[in-house]
DNA sequence: ACTCTCATGTAATGGGTTACATGATTTA
DNA sequence: TAAATCATGTAACCCATTACATGAGAGT
């Protein structure tokens, strides 16, 4: 992030609450004492500004040294994506559990995921004339990927509820 | 996994390294000290299973505590899901690195996730008659969110190549 | 009067991976 | 003869979160 622009490291968390969060994201407690270690390699610079009617910041700013660094992970392999998803494991032992069960981790996944598109909606509209290429591809993706994960859950749904009915249905 | 069926250290690997790994995944180091937590709590059993040409393995056994434990875990709140890309990391951070650069890591992208796609389509055809609905619905979910990203991928690499283009071309 | 936003930082704790250690049998 | 499969387990290490500590100003 600071390749784009100074941040402090309030700055940087507002970034991973954002757009941001859906692939990556981090709290205060890894990001401050990761400035602090930058820093001190050299990577980074600190600065502190002043503020008045709020609490002083430390604005960082990258080196040379760092932009180097930078240049370094763009040419290094890319890692594996990770994934946990509570609500697929849920689903792949929903079979275990109360078809009444399953039914409301279908209704509420739907919702959360509805929420989240919503907001990737909202910021696609506010942010696509002023960001790059590739970072539209990133909201495109995330938005096409829940819009699809959505209909996805609707129709499983719809199944069990049509399986539920026959189930209970007259003999 | 072991609701489902009695198993080793080793098969709960195994099982994990199938459709598992797209939503949840766990080393040897995780889960037989695991295991080894478990029993300790009267969750599961060990049983040594003796067998000839192969090491001898240890089978566990859930008991009646574990299965109450289960049902408790299947009326808690689900957990949000977390996701670390390094993928769209770097994607959103494309407009720092050279055309090129993006450009490769599209296509590694686009090649391997074909091949996680091809491994979930193999998976449903065999398992497809003997699975659990939800499992189906597991399954689906995962082919169909690939479908989609591959499809983003795709228009995203025509893209850039189109910008690409422009910006060689004659002027 | 209360809560939210701004702002930084540390300590305790939790959770997990990787590497190491071992070893027989089967397959290429 | 090399490597892959089957099989278990521990120790060192890394990474990260949560909770705690602090504190002013702005909004409801």
């Amino acid at each position: 992030m600071l390749m784009q622009s100074d941040a402090s490291g309030y700055d940087i968390k507002q970034q991973f609450e954002k757009l941001f969060s859906y692939f990556y994201n981090a709290s205060y407690g890894t990001i401050y004492p990761t400035l602090s270690r930058m820093e001190r390699e050299g990577l980074i610079t600190k600065e502190n500004l002043v503020q008045t009617g709020k609490p002083n910041k430390n604005i960082y700013t990258i080196t040379e040294k760092g932009k180097e660094a930078f240049r370094r992970y763009l040419e290094s392999d890319i890692q594996e994506v990770e994934i946990k998803s509570d609500f697929m494991t849920r689903l792949y032992f929903g079979g275990l559990a109360e078809p009444e069960l399953v039914h409301r981790w279908l209704e509420s996944t739907i919702r959360s995921t509805e929420q989240s598109l919503a907001r990737l909606q909202a910021e696609y509209e506010v942010s696509q004339p002023r960001i790059s290429p590739t970072q539209l591809l990133c909201l495109k993706i995330g938005m096409t990927n829940m819009e699809n994960i959505l209909k996805n859950l609707q129709e499983g749904l719809a199944q069990l509820s049509r399986m539920k009915e026959e189930g209970a249905g007259p003999a």
